[in-house]
DNA sequence: TTGTATTTTATGGAAATCCGTAATTCGTAT
DNA sequence: ATACGAATTACGGATTTCCATAAAATACAA
């Protein structure tokens, strides 16, 4: 089981809950971080003082405020304790629920587990913890596990994105194709920029742009 | 002081805080509820019992699961409560912060105080239930009490979000011209729609209507 | 009633997008 | 080098939105 843990989270209740929850658990040893620097800075720390931890906790979003920071949200902590410390065991714990992003924390992070925060979460996380403490499966909640299985044939690639926020942004397709020559991105034609939004339209059954756009911000894909 | 206080908050660990801070304040008298439709009917069971509630503290967003409800966020749990109970004082808590949606919730429902989830929200809870439990004056989280006060000269009237809506549903401008109609909707020629959506890209600054669309849906006015 | 201001509606041309087709380029296997 | 298929680009017309101006309807005061 877990040793020592460190946890990334904002708000001071949600806090208390993982304390909480870890002490039920008979572990003493964590630390707070309620900045994503911060706990990156403790984790780098850590290893150096050759104590490492071996259980990150963290939440997917954190709130901006006064103070300038690097590392703005859950998902680049995550993508960068990983790249830091391949062995840490890492748990997303967050009320996010677009499949899409949970799904790129597995891809790109390879993190251990996801819990979803609800009305029963503090039980999911325990399991979690049990689970990845004892063993090298992944944990994710129930109410998505189910809904993470289902993959997209068609896979939206990094350019779609770029052009969703784009078209959010309201610039022209004109001025998208410019942004994307001075850029150096390699498909920039009209063709192609008009030819994917057709497909991102027709993939995601939006009426005309605008829809598209309302219906990729609703999923948390921009 | 407040006697007795209840709690309409659907995360599990959120309540666990609130808990604490009312323990600290050595308020012990509060019951949870996990769902907007179970803090209406406690609150008007209360009623009925002659020991009605004296304080409401309540989230705004409550996740949806697979029970079926009647209220489904916070903004409406507190107009009926304010309906059903006028004298009793509402604390909104919650990590919304758009100044549209609160600022609505102190016209339309009166409430007493918002405090913004976030780094420090328990010690702005505290001293919102100490401020409004032994006064009449409303308590503002810092962090929005600036924002909440600049009011916008020009006002959104329902139309407005009509219009808004429809567009974020695709709907293109002929067919929301054929709606308004069949809805009786008064002004509903196409070129009142035109300007009316002109007037609205002016005032948020908005290139095209995609980015209209982006825009009202951050500031959370559709 | 008359005149005036505001709101609503009508109209038309410019600009942007939508969408299908055809030409070109590029990668790869033979 | 050649041939083939896939991806990229070019082009053109249909549709929609955009925008300015003008006409019509409405409200209201003198």
């Amino acid at each position: 089981m877990f040793k020592k843990v460190i946890i990334a989270e904002d708000l001071e209740d949600i806090n208390l809950g993982i304390e909480q929850t870890l002490k039920s658990l008979d572990i003493v040893n964590f630390q707070h971080a309620k900045y994503c620097d911060d706990a990156f800075l403790k984790i780098r720390k850590a290893i150096q003082d050759n104590e490492p931890y071996d259980l990150l906790i963290t939440d997917l979003s954190f709130k901006k405020d006064h103070r300038e920071v690097n590392i703005t949200c859950g998902d680049e902590l995550v993508e960068k304790v990983r790249e830091l410390q391949p062995n840490i065991k890492i748990i997303a714990y967050s009320v996010e629920d677009k499949n899409i992003r949970i799904k790129s924390l597995f891809d790109k992070a390879d993190i251990n587990g996801f819990v979803l925060k609800g009305r029963n979460s503090i039980e999911d996380l325990k399991k979690a913890i049990n689970l990845i403490g004892t063993s090298d499966q992944k944990y994710i909640s129930p109410e998505i596990a189910s809904a993470l299985q289902e993959k997209s044939n068609y896979e939206i690639d990094d350019l779609d994105i770029q052009i969703l926020k784009q078209l959010s942004y309201g610039t022209p397709q004109d001025e998208i194709i410019q942004i994307f020559k001075e850029m150096g991105v390699k498909p920039n034609s009209k063709s192609t920029v008009e030819k994917k939004i057709s497909k991102l339209k027709d993939f995601f059954k939006a009426n005309n742009t605008t829809h598209l756009v309302s219906i990729t911000k609703d999923m948390g894909i921009i």
